[in-house]
RNA sequence: GGGGGGGCGCCGGAGUAGGAGAGCCGGGCCGGUCUGUAAAAUCGGUGCCUAAGUUGCUGAGUGGGUUCGAUUCCCACCCCCCCCA
């Protein structure tokens, strides 16, 4: 680890159990933690300007050195001014460094594979994974494309993000353990040359996280949570599968988060629903970036507090058409606080831009309020309390027995 | 009044130069999926009776006819659309 403040500090201001509400100070401003980070994949949070994400109170979003490197290229970027005033987006951001994208490109769906919900081998495109780096062809051209640990950094710090991610190979879930054992090696050396690159030719104040992999093994990912830690970087990443099941999932993060530094700040990559989120959290996680929040509110499906729905209610479905009622009862969001069910259902069904942009808002106005009522009860060192009642269907906002 | 085109599933198309398929395309509807976004995406179902059909039932405007066999050919009638008067 290294602490070096002119990148990135980290403060933990309340401890309650292994959960933690802290501060993390990067660049451009401070991030209070835990936090949800939405993703900005190419630019922009889907269907919100930069000022409303802001407006929602989000600190941090995420952007990615692989789809902002195939359009518009980080050279187009860096001549604007970088990612942030490209996308008028003036608080911090976070950039992926496009390892998960080109392992995706290989099995044509990250998620499926992730849950080993598909067999091994190429899928779409091809892809060479070798020492060197990856090797593959881009979606949008077809054209010849390399990106190894050197290139991912030299673009994410040419989109001049506050913190780059270390280049890595995330494994599958169907991955013997063999395979999950030479990957994780390889994503280590790949860490190493990522910070001799950025060491050498990285933006001063860009802050680096490096990613444990190591799959569902107790003991890799205890090497890699090891080996990444002994790293100088200012943050760490849990990367790669965690399990086909939640069970799994919490199971592993249950292994691995002890083994991370306690006074970096921890990110778990990709995941993001509801319950996922407590648990992590009263796990000792402190960030989050996740599809999923954005992704339903495009698909028209709105978080909400039906444990036995998963946390979910999909507004598309025929028995909404009719219902008056608030999206969710409470939430003080645009969609919920002025619009029925009836109308997003409408909306909806029609592929209405709007109702994509009320229900993205309501998502995000949704986990944003889950972290913060989260952060609130660690504070008050009612943590547990808190993530329980959650959990039996209390709005993350209403908690007054935890407040 | 004359000529032409067309009537099947919840809707709209296409097709079958006699061997129906409860088949095709699109839409709608119902249901599933979505965790570092190739996702405003995607998968499945959608006549009836079923727990289940490899051999169940009904079905191509209506009524007849030809034929081993008709959604297709013929006749009459009903309805819709277009053109001409």
């Amino acid at each position: 680890m290294r602490q070096d403040p002119a990148r990135l500090s980290f403060e933990i201001q309340a401890r309650d159990g292994s959960a933690r509400a802290g501060l993390i100070d990067v660049a451009h401003g401070q991030i209070v933690t835990p936090a949800f980070v939405p993703l900005a994949t190419k630019g922009s949070v889907r269907g919100l300007s930069s000022a409303e994400v802001a407006g929602l109170g989000y600190e941090l979003v995420l952007g990615n050195a692989f789809h902002l490197h195939l359009s518009p290229g980080e050279e187009a970027i860096a001549e604007r001014g970088g990612l942030h005033r490209f996308m008028g987006w003036e608080r911090a951001i976070v950039t992926d460094s496009g390892g998960f994208q080109v392992f995706s490109l290989a099995h044509g769906g990250v998620a499926d594979e992730l849950k080993g919900r598909r067999g091994a081998g190429p899928g779409g495109a091809k892809v060479e994974i070798s020492e060197e780096g990856v090797a593959f062809q881009s979606l949008l051209d077809g054209s010849s494309r390399f990106l190894g640990p050197e290139e991912s950094m030299r673009i994410q710090a040419a989109l001049g993000s506050d913190i780059a991610l270390t280049f890595d190979e995330c494994t599958p879930a169907h991955a013997d353990r063999e395979y999950t054992a030479r990957s994780t090696e390889r994503t280590h050396r790949w860490l190493d040359r990522c910070l001799e690159w950025h060491e050498r030719e990285g933006p001063s104040a860009q802050a680096v996280f490096g990613i444990v992999q190591g799959g569902v093994h107790e003991d890799l990912r205890r090497d890699s949570a090891e080996c990444t830690s002994g790293a100088a970087i200012d943050g760490i990443a849990i990367g790669g599968t965690l399990g086909r099941e939640k069970e799994e999932m919490q199971g592993v993060l249950g292994f691995t988060v002890p083994l991370l530094p306690t006074e970096a700040p921890r990110h778990l990559l990709g995941i993001g629903e509801i319950d996922d989120l407590l648990a992590a959290i009263g796990m000792g996680i402190d960030l989050f970036d996740c599809a999923v929040p954005t992704r339903l509110a495009r698909h028209g499906v709105a978080l909400a507090p039906e444990p036995e729905g998963r946390f979910r209610i999909d507004l598309a479905k025929g028995r909404f058409a009719a219902d008056d009622a608030a999206v969710v009862d409470g939430c003080p969001c645009e969609a919920c606080s002025r619009h029925s069910r009836a109308y997003l259902h409408y909306l909806s069904r029609n592929k209405d831009l709007t109702g994509t942009r009320l229900l993205t808002l309501h998502n995000l106005t949704y986990v944003g309020e889950l972290v913060c009522g989260a952060r609130l009860a660690i504070e008050r060192g009612r943590f547990a309390a808190y993530a329980d009642a959650v959990l039996a269907g209390a709005a993350p906002w209403v908690s007054p027995a935890v407040r």
